[in-house]
DNA sequence: CAACCTATGTCAGAATACTGACATGGGTCA
DNA sequence: TGACCCATGTCAGTATTCTGACATAGGTTG
C-alpha cells in the first residue's frame, strides 16, 4: 500500500485530489440533474446563457470546457427542445448570439437550485476563511497551469 | 457581465473554479503525455498499478474514476501492447490481479516525470502552508460530497 | 488594396466512455 | 444446506466527446 519513492504519490498528490474532488462534484451534480432531465454540460450551457446572454457557440464552449464542435451538437438539441434560440444571421462576423427562451429559463431555475444545494453540501465542512483560501488557491493553480501551455 | 442574483454565480462559484482547475490540469497532462503516446486514463492506470500492484480491473476503475467496463477495454489494450499482465485465473473470487511488465514500468517512468513537472507547475505559486490547506480543503469537499450521495 | 492571420460555424469520422444486461464467485443468514 | 445479496468480469449497444478539415467573416499590415 505504500509508495517507494515513485514519481507521484496518489495518496498525497494534489493533482489526484483535484481530480477526485472534481469527479465527486460531477457525480453529485449528475445525480441531482438527472431527475430534471439534464446533464452537467446541459446545465453549464444554460447557466452561462443566463448570466451572459448572447454568447456565441464558441464562447459557450470555452465556458463549459468543451470543444466548440461538442457545444454545437448540444446547442442544436437545446434549440430543438425549445430551451434556447440562436440568431439566424450573424450581426457581426460569424458568431451567432444565443439566448434562453422562457422555457429554458424556467428549466434552469430548478436546475440551478439543485446545483446550488450540491455546492453548499460540498462547502458544508469549510469555514468562510477556508472557502476564501480555496478560491485563491484554485485561481492560482489555474493561472500557473495555463502559463506555459497557452502562453508559448 | 454581471449576475442579477441568479442561483450560481460562475465568477465566484467554487464548483466552477474546481471544474476549471481540473480541466486545466487535465489539458496540461494530456499535452505532456501525448508525445509519449499516452493519455490521462492510460497514465492513471499504470500509476495505480505501480503503487498498488495486483489491483483488479474494478479496483483500477474506481481509482481512475471510470467505469469498470471502460477500464476493461483499456486493460485489454495495455495487455495487448505488453504494458501489463493479468492473471489467467482468479486466486480468489473473480478478480484478476494485474501487474506492470518491465516495459510498462519503463513507460510509466517517463510519464510520471512529465506529470510530476505539470503538478509542480500547478503548485508553483503556492506556499507550503497553502498547499497543506489545499489538501485539507479538497479532502473536506470530497468527504462532504460523498456523504448523502453514497451514504443513503 | 491585397495578403495574411485569427476566430467562427459546420461537417465528417474516430476515439472514448457510458448504460444495460448477463453469468459467476463468495459471503450472509434463515 | 439453500436462498439471498453483493461484487466482479465481460459482452453488446449507445451516447458523448474529440480530432481533422473546410469555408467564411473581420481585422491587421505591408
Amino acid at each position: 500500500m505504500g509508495q517507494e519513492g515513485v514519481g507521484v504519490d496518489l495518496e498525497t498528490s494534489l493533482g489526484y485530489l483535484l481530480k477526485e474532488a472534481s469527479s465527486a462534484l460531477r457525480a453529485a451534480m449528475e445525480e441531482v440533474l438527472r431527475p430534471l432531465g439534464m446533464n452537467v454540460t446541459h446545465y453549464a450551457c444554460l447557466e452561462l446563457l443566463a448570466q451572459r446572454p448572447g454568447l456565441s457557440n464558441s464562447e459557450l464552449a470555452r465556458g463549459a470546457f468543451v470543444t466548440r464542435q461538442t457545444m454545437n451538437v448540444l446547442l442544436k438539441s437545446l434549440e430543438r427542445d425549445g430551451y434556447v434560440t440562436r440568431a439566424a444571421e450573424a450581426p457581426v462576423g460569424k458568431a451567432l448570439p444565443t439566448r434562453l427562451t422562457p422555457s429554458g429559463r424556467q428549466s434552469l431555475e430548478r436546475a440551478s437550485a439543485a446545483v446550488r444545494s450540491v455546492e453548499l453540501r460540498m462547502l458544508s465542512g469549510l469555514t468562510a476563511p477556508e472557502q476564501a483560501a480555496a478560491s485563491r488557491i484554485l485561481r492560482s493553480m489555474i493561472h500557473s497551469l495555463r502559463e506555459d501551455t497557452e502562453g508559448a
